[in-house]
DNA sequence: TGTACATCAGTGAACGCGCGTTCACTGATGTAC
DNA sequence: TGTACATCAGTGAACGCGCGTTCACTGATGTAC
């Protein structure tokens, strides 16, 4: 029973996005390749028309959902410093550290990407570069600091709280973890800063 | 071949410690009870003669290991500010973030960590409290920010920046993310600061 | 202090189970004429 | 446009393997007398 070729892109799709979902929601390893098609409605046998490997598939799904929450932060970045400001703050709520499969991948998976393979440890390093190159124009540089640096500060102390947040089991320290996050954020981004010059020939 | 009361002791107590390096090196999920009890040149049959379970054990070498961090901790609390920059910069070098096995494990399992048992987040949740508790009162609190405030977003961020300094590929940019963060600790913690009273019946 | 017996740390085989991956097969799609 | 055939998406059984946990057994330790 062969697909047509826009069935089988289509399918192909829905798993990244399924797994992507699954793989940040109960974590990589901790998640099957089975499980994944079934909850695509397919059976695990055709999984191989598709992928070479798991791997390739974590690879995938993570460079996936990257890109759609780069490109938040890059059309956020063509709105102005108030806009950064927003978007970011969206991160600290309790609404996005409760919903860990629609969130980001790199706070959901952290200790899982360390030992990952390299394909996988590139793309995310390449999200992480992408992410603080666009913010880094919107930093509110006081004491002549580089704002690179402290994009860099701002988004691994992200990353770092909303996976404390999400792990500790007190919901009242959970809740200030998130609080203190966006404090650093509001003092850290200059939301009066002019928006970020729109690429002409986009890529 | 019962062992005496001290063995039994003793080969606990190896157990936890191996298993700790282990959860930390390769990931809880990742580390079999066989593979532990391997390491312990043991059979993995007797492990249940220590342990109900698995967890139990994730649980406990959480426990043991972040109290020997808390150790050193409190012991530079009793030395002074100078004390406590001097062990947060520690946690930022290469040599700390090249040794996950040794390092602190809310950094080396943290999303692991989200998805664990409730004993297990709830010792991760003690821990990250003492911690902050211990280091607070040695914060610099410019603009009359609360100390433990301050503290709690600093140990997110050198948590996430560990986190992800381990993640990426490029070493040039995991070095900046240390030495980003080392700047960071430098800036917030307050070095004149004199030390914390000891405890007097210490408990 | 010496003997008899219960305890229990550690062994190694076995349990059911889910893992990632392979494979022969089916039948609709896409292609060549 | 119509027919013949190759392609290949998806199925479901099977592969070897390691997982956490259980269990009958061994024999040294600890205890009761």
């Amino acid at each position: 029973m062969k697909k047509s070729k826009a069935e089988t892109a289509e399918t192909r799709r829905r798993i990244v996005e399924i797994a992507a979902k699954a793989f940040r929601k109960q974590g990589i390893e901790a998640t099957g390749v089975a499980q994944i098609m079934a909850s695509a409605g397919l059976s695990h046998g055709g999984f191989y028309r598709h992928f070479t490997s798991k791997d390739q598939l974590v690879t995938e799904a993570l460079s996936a959902t990257e890109k759609n929450l780069l490109r938040d932060s890059a059309a956020a970045a063509e709105t102005g410093g108030d806009a950064i400001l927003r978007v970011f703050n969206e991160y600290m709520t309790s609404n996005y550290r409760d919903n860990v499969e629609d969130g980001c991948p790199l706070a959901a998976m952290g200790s899982e990407l360390v030992r990952a393979n390299d394909d996988t440890r590139h793309a995310a390093t390449n999200s992480f570069r992408k992410i603080t190159d666009t913010v880094a124009p919107f930093m509110h540089a006081r004491d002549g600091e580089d704002r690179d640096d402290m994009a860099i500060s701002l988004l691994t102390n992200m990353i770092g709280a909303l996976t404390v947040a999400r792990m500790v089991d007190d919901p009242v320290l959970s809740d200030k973890i998130l609080a203190v996050t966006q404090r650093r954020i509001g003092r850290v981004i200059d939301h009066t800063k002019a928006p970020s010059a729109r690429r002409l020939n986009g890529e």
